[in-house]
DNA sequence: CCAACCGTATTACTTGACTAATACGGTTCA
DNA sequence: TGAACCGTATTAGTCAAGTAATACGGTTGG
């Protein structure tokens, strides 16, 4: 059974995106495996005192994304394939990316130290944390 | 006197932020040297057909960029130094680099791919222009 | 079967970004 | 000086994103 009880605090960002850079980062680190049962929409939302939309937004993209299968009525599962683990890798270091172009935009930075940062947060191991400028 | 006949038709994103885009175009450019003198923000409403206040904004934005200055009831004229014309092509540089990211954000690129990418359009000389996949 | 759970759809509320309407005070020049 | 500009501040309307409230129908296990 996947588990939300280390789900961060704190974070950046809309609940239902951080709940799929959560479950993503677990496909990607190998804590969620294919065939993992998921916590219901309700037991989530209580767990993250949030609606069981919100938790259901974002079950919907990891569905959409094929990190898991829901079936109407009954529990939703993980779907981790080689593929899929890659595609959430891929996906998380998109978000670093993405983090850092937003910082250099709001200021003036050349290239080479853009592509140095660039290069070093695409390395690193990141799951949680990141600040702006 | 900075004119604002030559304003693209359509283009991206708000109003007020394809105003202050302009502007730095042209001074990146030199189509908007020193000591020019800036439009009106009535005269730009008017020819845009949008509010004299999303004018404001952006005029205001330009003086926080140091490109213009405004005397409260007095007209406002361009402000172009060396170092503020470079600033004015690193902010268009920047904001071409946030646009590959987003569409780097949506597909599942790779980091030698991704450096190559942004190596090459941070090289290239672009000023206008630029859609997503 | 049927109660208890599940996923899902519809609707509404809240908030921030963007734009507009309006009014106020400063500058300029005949 | 005063009319005609100018920049500026305040307020309100519009729209999309995020979240919540609620209800509906499907699945499961005793």
């Amino acid at each position: 059974m996947v588990s939300f009880s280390d789900f961060p605090t704190g974070g950046e960002g809309p609940i239902y995106l951080r709940i799929v850079r959560f479950i993503r980062a677990g496909v990607a680190a190998g804590s969620v495996v294919d065939g993992d049962e998921m916590p219901s929409r309700r037991v989530v939302s209580a767990t993250l005192g949030v609606n069981p939309n919100t938790v259901q937004k974002a079950y919907r993209m990891l569905e959409e994304e094929g990190l898991i299968v829901s079936r109407s009525g009954a529990k939703s599962f993980a779907c981790v394939t080689p593929e899929s683990r890659e595609a959430a890798r891929q996906r998380l270091r998109a978000e670093e990316l993405g983090r850092v172009i937003s910082s250099l935009r709001r200021s003036g930075m050349e290239k080479s130290a853009a592509m140095e940062l660039l290069s070093k947060l695409w390395d690193e191991d990141i799951e949680e944390g990141g600040e702006e400028e």
